[in-house]
This record gives C-alpha cells, sequence and structure tokens, in this order.
DNA sequence: CTCATTTCTTAACCTGGGTTATTGTAAATG
DNA sequence: CATTTACAATAACCCAGGTTAAGAAATGAG
C-alpha cells in the first residue's frame, strides 16, 4: 500500500500505534492528479494539504503581467499546499498542478485540526515539518536576496537533483527567477567565464 | 510584570490555566539587549528563541561582499532566533541584533522542548506560530520574485509603519533587496512616474 | 507520419538597479 | 560643543538580467 510512504515519513520524526496509523489513514483521501491537472485554483480555497507519493506537484503565484513565479516543487515524500489559504481558508493568490503523472494523499485542514486532538503526536509531525519548511523558505529568500541567477542555479542543481532532466528549463528559470532567455544564456556561455 | 506581553500572545491562540502560565514563566530568562549589542552572531549556536517585549530586534545574514540583508525584523510582540541553527543546533549563518535597547524573554529550545512535553497547547501555539511566519517568508519571497524595488518599498511601509521613522533607511534598503544609494533615489523621483 | 504546439537557443537592444565618488548632515561620544 | 563617526543625497557611469523577435528543435496529438 501507498500509504506507507507518509508512514515512513512520520516514523522518521515521531512514533505511531498501528492504530493511531489507522485513524490516521481514515482521514486521507488518495487521489491522482494527471499531468497539467490542477490541484489548486486561483481564487479557491485550500482546503488541503497534498503529500506526494509519486510524481511531482508544484505551487505557483502568477503576476500582474502574467509571469509565473515558482514556490516550491514537490516530489515524492513532500507535504504541499498554499499555507495562506489552507490555515485562513480565505481565496488562495497561488496555483498548484501536475508537472506528471501524480499520486497523493490529501488531508483537509477540519481532518487535521480533529486529528491534532486525538493524536497530538501528529500536531509534533506538523510543527517539525512547517519548522524545517521555514528554514527552506528563508534560506531561500537570503539566496535570492545575496547571489547571483548562476549561483542560484547551480544551488537548484544540487537541490532537486532528479527534477533537471525530468521538467521543463522554463520552469527552473521560473523558480530561481530568471527569465528563461536568460537561464539559456546563462548554460550555454557555460564555462566561459570559469576559463582563461 | 512585562511577561503579560507574552501570556496575552499566548493567549490569542491557546488557553492556558495559572499553574502552566507560572510553569512556563520559570523556564524564560529575562534580558535587556542594549542598542546595536548582540543576541546572536555568526559561528555561534541559537540556542534560545526571543520574545521581544519592548524595543526592536533584528536577524540578518552577511554575504560574501560584506552586504547585509535583513531577514526579519521583530518589535514588540513578535518572536526571533535563527530556526535552523535553533532546530539543527548547528552553527548559525545569522546575526541578531538590537536596533534599539530592547527586553526580551529568552526560551531555550531545551527548555521548549521539555515544556512541549508537559505542555501539549504550547506545541500548538509555536506550531500556529511557526505556520504564520512560514506565510509571512512565503509571501515576501512571492513579493521579491515579481515586484519592483518601488511596489516591494510600499509594501515595508505598510508592513512596519512604526519602523520607517525610527530605524536607518539604510536598513530598510537591506531588507527589501537594493543599496542605500538606489532606495535614495527611489523617494526622492517620487511622484515622478506617476505624474505627466 | 504530419502538422501543431511547446520549448530552447541566439542575438540585438534596453533598463532597473548597482558602483563609485563627492558633498552635506545628523547623531553619537568625549 | 567639538569632533569623530554614521547616515543620506546626488550624479555619472556601468552591468546583470530583461525584452523582443525569429528560427531550430523537441514533443505530442490525430
Amino acid at each position: 500500500m501507498s500509504v506507507q510512504k507518509l508512514i515512513d515519513s512520520l516514523q522518521k520524526h515521531i512514533d505511531m500505534s498501528r492504530q493511531e496509523q489507522e485513524l490516521l489513514a481514515d482521514f486521507l483521501v488518495f487521489k491522482i492528479i494527471k499531468k497539467r491537472q490542477f490541484l489548486l485554483h486561483e481564487g479557491q480555497i485550500a482546503r488541503e494539504v497534498a503529500f506526494v507519493v509519486s510524481g511531482c506537484l508544484r505551487s505557483y503565484s502568477i503576476d500582474q503581467n502574467g509571469f509565473e513565479h515558482i514556490l516550491q516543487f514537490a516530489p515524492t515524500g513532500w507535504w504541499i499546499t498554499d499555507m495562506y489559504s489552507f490555515i485562513s481558508q480565505q481565496q488562495t493568490h497561488l496555483t498548484i498542478d501536475a508537472l506528471m503523472d501524480t499520486e497523493a494523499y490529501l488531508l483537509s485542514r477540519e481532518n487535521q485540526l480533529i486529528l491534532f486532538d486525538k493524536i497530538p503526536k501528529l500536531e509534533r509531525y506538523f510543527r517539525i515539518v512547517t519548522e524545517n519548511s521555514l528554514v527552506g523558505s528563508r534560506q531561500r529568500l537570503i539566496d535570492n536576496l545575496s547571489l547571483t541567477a548562476r549561483q542560484r542555479y547551480g544551488i537548484f542543481c544540487n537541490t532537486y537533483p532528479t527534477l533537471i532532466h525530468d521538467i521543463p528549463q522554463k520552469l527552473i528559470a521560473a523558480y530561481i527567477g530568471v527569465t528563461p532567455e536568460f537561464l539559456s544564456k546563462l548554460k550555454n556561455s557555460g564555462a566561459k567565464t570559469k576559463k582563461s
């Protein structure tokens, strides 16, 4: 059963009894999101957080000029939602869609809060996951403020080695914060700076 | 007693009994950080998270070229630490110092984890605080990816209205991600773009 | 296999914001 | 209250990265 991947993630941080695992499983909804399908659309409310079992999701915002800016990739083992909409139940400004056929478990905010009361350890797990997300988000901010596009590209390659060859490179550009044209220029001027 | 400000912040999200409040108070350390003094220095370990009662702290990183990039301002009522170092107890790459004389309560990670077991509601409180921090951090990332410096300056003024006149404007520049010279240019070219 | 769509590359030109330098002005500190 | 020291303004010049445009290459649907 693919729910095992989620249990594995939990067990890294907390110990759950078989009973608790089954209780949790009752609150999860399994969902397949096909390539290019949406899990969340601007203007909707993010009722659920998704745990990716296979495939890959992404969250992004679209600015005034219609350009996409990718906030997060979620390959296997990652959680993804719009945290703002999820915790406030207000309309989202983000979109989440699938980069390839994806399997995920969905947990609604409502059920999550119920589970926090029934299984306090689960609240601990999400506290830890959220702490780690915050660390990642802050680090990315620092990188954007202090590094060049070339350096950010290098970091991306280290962070998501599996993704580099699986997704169009315009998405990498939308993540590191440059235009596809400029990323292409970067890559194909390559060792020029390092040589000579 | 100034610990009341912290209790007020807690009560917005959870209900704590008098006993629990006193237990918590036993684990806190009150500290005064004078203007320009450091609470955390690059290379140290962030053993504590700080709750600001009065004054203002800031966290920032220093890049290869010696430029400062401000991650967070913490006026009254805000928590601040380097979350990476705090949860991993590895060396920090950030610095935290005081922009003016500041009063704060410090809670060590060690004590925090003990309290999470003794008062599960406190774990809930920090789960919520961390969720909100994540929302803020992600929003700032989006702003940096999709807005101009002028727009980010506008947002800063709305977000920290009290700070604008209390801190040197080079710090605002280091927060929104431009040089002090350019921020000066921005402000003093003022309505030029809007007029005519 | 073909036609359409999306993605990638290249290149000429443009601009938001950086760099360097100078001068003026607050504000700590003695 | 003088004198360092930090901060702000201005200006001339510079560059990383954006814009526009137009082919080339890959992907995909029928």
